[in-house]
DNA sequence: CTGTTAGCGCATTCAT
DNA sequence: ATGAATGCGCTAACAG
């Protein structure tokens, strides 16, 4: 179609497998000057307000000159400047920041493709980071984004505290957490029902006879996963069971895999009969521990995923993508109207039972 | 520890699981206008300019103004103001766009996580949209980052033209595409050793014996599923199998199940004895239907994924968050000096023998 | 080491 | 329906 390009599909063969392969054509570049609303208005033979107008949309324009603008912003690739635009208008952006925890875990971005989405439907468009769960570079990469005048932040909180950011409150940015609670900080909440979740499965396995019942989590220490140990927790204590701690393996470093947790449960004195996992990490260990095992114990996961209907694992399902639906929905909200008392928003779980979790107890049953 | 706050941790306690749990407390905001450099300068006894040198970090102010101009900056919660800056600095931000297809596809999201890495790594920050694999909104969505002043656009194209973008280019906007090469645009690309990698699976079958071997695919229209059927038709026709089309199955419809592709296959008058794979959606189908069947069939997939070591599968595994950070490397290169040939690299493969693709072929060897 | 002047690109206010 | 002046918050280029 245009001229001066040509050769780029058929450059395109590779030549090599080793990650490399060289230069294709050169990226001559003139580096000319952007063109700004006075050039089109000059070419245009208007004054730079009318151009103006013409792109804000609101006041009206003669259907002429604005033919005749649009022709030369055309011609000169025109495209209209949003910082000095945002900068008029007081410093508002059409933009929310998304801050999340470690950028390589998928359950984080299925959240980030729900904010999008309703961000993208509302017109703003998205600043992603990430704080590499690193508590000390929360504080630091949200300051990096909040200079940017973003309208909202949403952010799962990973400092121990999130204070620092009760000025920012106080100048109006919505401050939206999720996954899990703000501490020490005023703010919108989008959480599952990680507590009543955990226990709808524990009771499901007490239902059919289990008493003995192992929980798997590392790490054990965050939010999430302290609601969910005391949904296994409620759900025993509602069986009768007072004391689980010997059931549970809790760690809290990367090194200790959830194998090892499943294998310290079934190798011990009075092994469980059943297992719930904190989390997909955990499930994951304990379908490989359980594979090259002869025992036959019951598994209900936190977390679904993708092979788990063909596998027939039972989990505690939820939907990441509307948390952060549920997230950007409340951003969108406290930007139009930024009124109104805190909100906490919890998502539903759902028992999924595919049969893993179906495995009725041994022996004789406590009726 | 802040007066104002508190009732936070405790007012979390789930009360309903529908959903939606009701106020916490009142987010009450004065809605304070935003502090600048005037304000601080002034509470500091300076003047502005001297605050800007504070901040620049360029410069050099005398320790004890700056340590009042500071304390000032913190009494006021004083945060500069990145939109004036960046106008100031002729247009300059620190942000990357990165446009991607279908938000919910997690490997797109790998690649983001990939760029993400390297821009912060190097100080920029990520402004993500999505295309929602709709080819007519790539330009829009294009646009509407391009007038943010990003200094770099990495982008998945779905559009089936890129030509709407030479003019940014000759701007001086670095352009990189990843995953499928531009059309119509001179870009740098970074895309996966796809045809090679099919290849190199579908040899290591033909040296096993195999001849009639399957592939699935839905969609196979792009760029990426074009590049492996060529893969996989060159290795066939190495081992002497000059037509496998009746061993194809290309779809370009979301109705259609990769199920249904491998029961046509497996039903058809002369069927595979192994099966390769498009993509990881292919693979998932194929492993249940396979699953339903008494037939032993050699599988290899194209895209790793979390359970293919537990279950045996052996994969055609390649990086994506490394084709992210080759993509971010090149924005940042680019950048940094914009000169230069275009380049496109081409992330390995590797292919990962787990089993299911170590299976012989039935019958007479053609030894 | 610090202050003054000017202007980045745009939109608001008030003209005409 | 269009134009002229003014300033958003900040920093380059100059003073001093």
């Amino acid at each position: 179609m245009t001229a001066s390009v040509g050769g780029c599909r058929r450059a395109l063969e590779p030549t090599s497998a080793v990650g490399f392969v060289g230069p294709i054509a050169d990226t001559e570049i003139s580096m000319q000057p952007r063109a700004t609303l006075h050039d089109v208005a000059r070419l245009a033979g208007v004054s730079a307000k009318t151009v103006s107008r013409v792109y804000s949309g609101s006041s009206s324009v003669s259907p002429e000159t604005r033919e005749r603008i649009l022709e030369a912003a055309k011609r000169l690739h025109f495209r209209p400047n949003t910082l000095a635009r945002n900068l008029r208008q007081g410093g508002k952006t059409a933009t929310v920041a998304f801050v999340m925890g470690d950028i390589r875990n998928p359950f984080y971005f299925q959240v980030a493709a729900g904010i999008e989405q309703e961000l993208t439907k509302n017109g703003f468009t998205m600043l992603l980071a990430s704080t590499g769960d690193a508590p000390e570079s929360e504080p630091v990469v949200v300051d990096a984004l909040l200079r940017q005048l973003v309208r909202a932040l949403v952010l799962i909180p990973i400092a121990g505290d999130q204070s620092y950011l009760e000025g920012e409150r106080h100048l109006g940015t919505p401050i939206i957490t999720v996954d899990r609670p703000a501490n020490d900080l005023v703010a919108d909440t989008v959480v599952l029902a990680n507590r009543s979740g955990m226990a709808e499965a524990v009771r499901s396995l007490t239902a059919l006879g289990h008493r003995r019942i192992g929980f798997i989590s590392n790490p054990s220490e965050m939010y999430t996963l302290t609601e969910r140990l005391a949904g296994y927790r409620q759900a025993l204590a509602e069986a009768g069971v007072a004391d689980s701690s010997s059931w549970e393996r809790l760690g809290n470093d990367r090194a200790i895999s959830p194998e090892s947790q499943v294998r310290s449960l079934l190798d011990s004195d009075d092994p469980p009969t059943a297992i719930v996992t904190g989390n997909n990490r955990a499930t994951m260990g304990a379908l490989r521990e359980l594979k090259a095992r002869p025992e036959e114990i019951a598994l209900i996961g936190f977390d679904d995923f993708e092979l788990a209907e063909m596998l027939g694992i039972s989990v505690v399902a939820h939907d990441p993508i509307e948390l952060g639906r549920a997230a950007g929905r409340l951003a969108i909200e406290r930007i139009e109207h930024h009124a109104g008392p805190t909100r906490l928003i919890e998502i539903p779980t759902r028992l999924v039972k595919r049969g893993s979790g179906e495995i009725p107890a041994p022996g004789p049953r406590a009726d």
